[in-house]
This record gives C-alpha cells, sequence and structure tokens, in this order.
DNA sequence: CCGATCGTGCTCGTTTCCGATCGAAACGAT
DNA sequence: ATCGTTTCGATCGGAAACGAGCACGATCGG
C-alpha cells in the first residue's frame, strides 16, 4: 500500500470510527506501530485528526472536510462494499438504468465498460461517460437538494423506455411503509423506474432500514434483489422472503 | 503510445484503482520506471493526480471531478473576458439556454440567478444548479467527447420548447462556411437552439475566427451579437454588418 | 544531409520509508 | 504517591524510491 493511501485510509478509518487506537490501526492496515504513529504526527499537524494517547480521534474543526472531499459521504465504506457486489448483477444485461444517489454513484465507479447506461442525474452521467461507450440522460428539472432530474420531462422520457436492470436507492426501508423519499417528484421518477425495469436490485445501506419518508415510491414485492450491509430486523426479513426479494447482507469488516 | 496518450491512461489508471505504483504502471504500460516518474510528477502539477511516495493516488480536490480534457481550457483569459461581457445581455430575459462548450461554461459561471437556465450539458447544469433557482437539462446520448447532449431525445425537447437567449459556442466563425462543428449530432443541435432562440448571442474566441469545420449549422445572419476577443479580419468584419450582426470586441489585456 | 529537438532509458548519488530497539514519559490501579 | 504497564519519540540501518544528468535514437525542418 502507497504511504499517502495508508494515510487517507487512516483519517476514514478514524473519522468513521470515531476513533481508533495505534494497536487496531497497526492491525487493521498491517504495519508497524511505529509507522502508524509517525502517520498519525503528521495527519495531526496538518489537522485532518486529533492526536492523544494511544490512538487518535476525528478532527473537530471542518479543515479535514475541505481536503478529503469525500468525507460527506456518510457510510462510504459500507456503500463500497454493496456496490462491489451489486455490480456483479450486470452480466448478460445490455441496458442499465442509474438512479441519482450516492450509493448508485459507488456502483456507477465500478461498471464494466460495454453497457448501455442510463441515469437521471447529470452527475452520474459524466462519471459514466468516462467508462461507458454509451451513457443517456433523462432531461428533465435540475432538483438543487439531490441533483436528480425530474419533472414532466422525465417522466415523458421514462414513459417511452425500458430497462433491462434497474440499479435503485431509497431514503426509507421499512416493513409497513415500503420503500419511501421526500419528495413527491422524485418518488413518480422512482415508481416509472420501477416499472420500466426488468430487473430491479436496491442498494441500500444500513441507516435506511426501518426507516419511513414521506412519500412511497414502491412495495417490497417490487424488488428482485437487495443488497445492503445491514443485518435486517427479523420481521422485515421474514417479510422480504415470503415477498420473494433474494436478499445479500454484504460484511463491511 | 504517444506520450499524451500514455498519461490519459495513467489518470485513468490511479483514478479507477484508487492509486497504482510506480511499478504497476511501468509494468503495465511498458516503459521504464523514470518515464513514469516523469509522468507523474508532470500530472501531480496539473493537479490530475496526487503524488505519493512509490506512487500516485487520485487527486482528492474539487478539480480533479473535472475531465481530463477540460482541464486545459485554451485562451482561458480570453474566454473569460468574453464571458464577463456576456452576461451583461441577460438583463429582462427569463429562459436562457446555454449551449456545451468552454466559453459558454464561463458565462455559466457568472450569471445573476433569477432566471431559468437550459442547457445541453450535464456539466454545465451541474455548476449552474448550485447558482440558478431552476435548471432544465434537454436529456439525451452524451457524446463523449464534448460532454453535450444529442440524439433524438434531446431533439424533441428542443422540439417542444423555446428560449428568450442562447448562449451559442461553434468551432468555425468564417466569412463563407459560415457557423460550423465537427459532429452532426451536434450541428443539428445547434440549429434547433439557433430555431428555437429569440435572441442569439455568439461567444467565440480568436482560435475559431476564419475557421471552417465539417457541418455548418448557421448562417452568420442567423446571429444577433458576436462577442469575442479577436480583432476579425476586415471582410468578415464586413459582412457581419451588412448581415445586421452586432459585434463586440473585448480586450483581454 | 545535417543540426536541433524531443522522448526515453540508464546510472548514480541522495532522499524517503519503515521496522526494530531503547530510554523516557504517560497512564491506571492500588 | 507509587509501581508496573503501556505508549511515546528518537535513533539507526537496510531497502526501496527518487531526481538529476547523460546518452542514444527518432523525428522534424532547413
Amino acid at each position: 500500500m502507497l504511504p499517502e493511501a495508508r494515510k487517507r485510509k487512516i483519517v476514514e478509518l478514524v473519522s468513521t470510527h470515531d476513533g481508533q487506537s495505534v494497536s487496531e490501526l497497526a492491525d487493521e492496515l498491517d504495519y508497524s506501530k511505529a509507522t502508524i504513529r509517525r502517520d498519525l504526527r503528521a495527519l495531526a499537524e496538518e489537522g485532518l485528526i486529533e492526536r492523544s494517547h494511544g490512538g487518535a480521534l476525528p478532527a473537530t474543526s471542518v479543515a479535514s472536510e475541505r481536503s478529503y472531499g469525500e468525507r460527506e459521504v456518510k457510510n462510504l465504506e459500507a456503500k463500497r462494499a454493496i456496490a462491489a457486489r451489486a455490480v456483479e448483477e450486470i452480466a448478460d444485461t445490455e441496458v442499465v438504468f442509474f438512479d441519482a444517489g450516492t450509493t448508485t454513484t459507488e456502483v456507477a465507479r465500478r461498471v464494466p465498460s460495454d453497457l448501455l447506461a442510463v441515469t437521471n442525474s447529470p452527475q452520474l452521467a459524466v462519471e459514466l461517460g468516462e467508462r461507458v461507450e454509451e451513457v443517456k440522460l433523462t432531461g428533465g428539472t435540475l432538483r438543487s437538494r439531490t441533483r436528480a432530474l425530474v419533472g414532466p420531462t422525465a417522466e415523458s422520457f421514462m414513459e417511452r423506455t425500458n430497462f433491462d436492470l434497474l440499479f435503485l436507492g431509497t431514503n426509507g426501508l421499512d416493513v409497513e411503509a415500503g420503500l419511501t423519499t421526500p419528495n413527491e417528484n422524485e418518488a413518480r421518477m422512482k415508481e416509472l423506474m420501477v416499472e420500466k425495469a426488468n430487473r430491479v436490485v436496491l442498494v441500500c445501506d444500513g441507516s435506511k432500514v426501518g426507516e419511513r419518508s414521506f412519500v412511497q415510491f414502491a412495495e417490497l414485492d417490487d424488488v428482485d434483489h437487495l443488497i445492503t450491509d445491514a443485518a435486517l430486523p427479523k420481521r422485515l426479513a421474514e417479510t422480504l422472503d415470503a415477498a420473494g426479494v433474494r436478499v445479500t447482507e454484504e460484511d463491511t469488516a
């Protein structure tokens, strides 16, 4: 592992775990404690973490967010693990739709190049354009909060098209409320995605499980395959099983 | 392999693999480590990657999200001067279309917030979304070279809509060939933009003047106002004047 | 045909990295 | 407060990586 990569990893581990000991880091990264200490000292000087006896804590200032931009993404490790598993679903499909969202972005970063990608996220489109032969965008109005395209133009695009596979995100996944999201326009788009996709893969990190948001856009049995990092509550697991939903719980450890 | 192609490949490898060592790159690309190191140094200076002892990591800053080509914008000073002048045209308009392109991007960075912006560039849409209340995207297929949206979906969007003002870019501006661009699909889109816009402002730095590209998409007299940094050749200036085109030559000094 | 220029690989002396060791400092329990 | 344990920083040496400079060959323009 490159020294700088190791330092980035340390910052990430310290930040996500709310502090890590020197031993834990040495163990995890497979470097000597001496090296870990050197790294911690350097990172503390840069203000990216705070040093304490025996280990390090996340920096309190905002400065850390600036230099390592991806920090804004919650549960990044979980999302990456989910994404790594999700791309395996692509085999033998041609037309794949990517819902806007951070988890689906991680999926997009791992896709093979020989497919036709469609998305309602301009950012995702640009990223996909660097990897994939053909990328299509739905068009429509840009919703500022999520950077997703919505509205009549986007919806009419959806009505004219069909997909082999959909990578779908959600804000809430609940046994009673089903799949939910805060915005009506986005909910309508997601509804159409589900309707027009042959196979629906829901990528969903643990923070969404058991949550209910404002608008429901799908039932649990609309999903063909759920990929998550969380151990699902028993009742949800049972309901999904009864609905014939395949569930993959990806270890993040 | 061309040196420049090799560098692009390096950026791609480093970015997709979350970091690569000098040895890996030398091995993969079949060049000596010395050459790889030279490339890495140059790329690090451009900010496209970050150097680390033994290899390189993907750049972390926001700047890195820009694609490889966009980094080296030619005539940036000229384009900024043109853009600064161009935004003055917006007064009392509501619906403004931004053609994809580097000069129009500079315009977009200077727009006031109280308008409805429409564009066929996903990158521009994201930038506009940070400044402007409402942003719409045409949708369509992403052309990889220019990152512009083209094709039937994009065209049918254009056919349904109308604009007060268009900021248009071009590859060639010639007294005989008119306005030209290398790609047929993009030419068709530009044609529609011109048709649907009430007022056409052509933003065009000096490198385009006198150039002819493959496909013509407009005549000189389709333009209402040309903003450039170049002193136009006499014959072109006369023809524009005869066609009733307002011309603004913006000093870059 | 010749000289200039550029890209590339090689050599060599220098810098950086990393694990090990050891005395000093900090910690926690009594 | 004291003692045993853990952690710390400084130092060292070997290995790897580095930059600078030079040489060779290809390309280009005159």
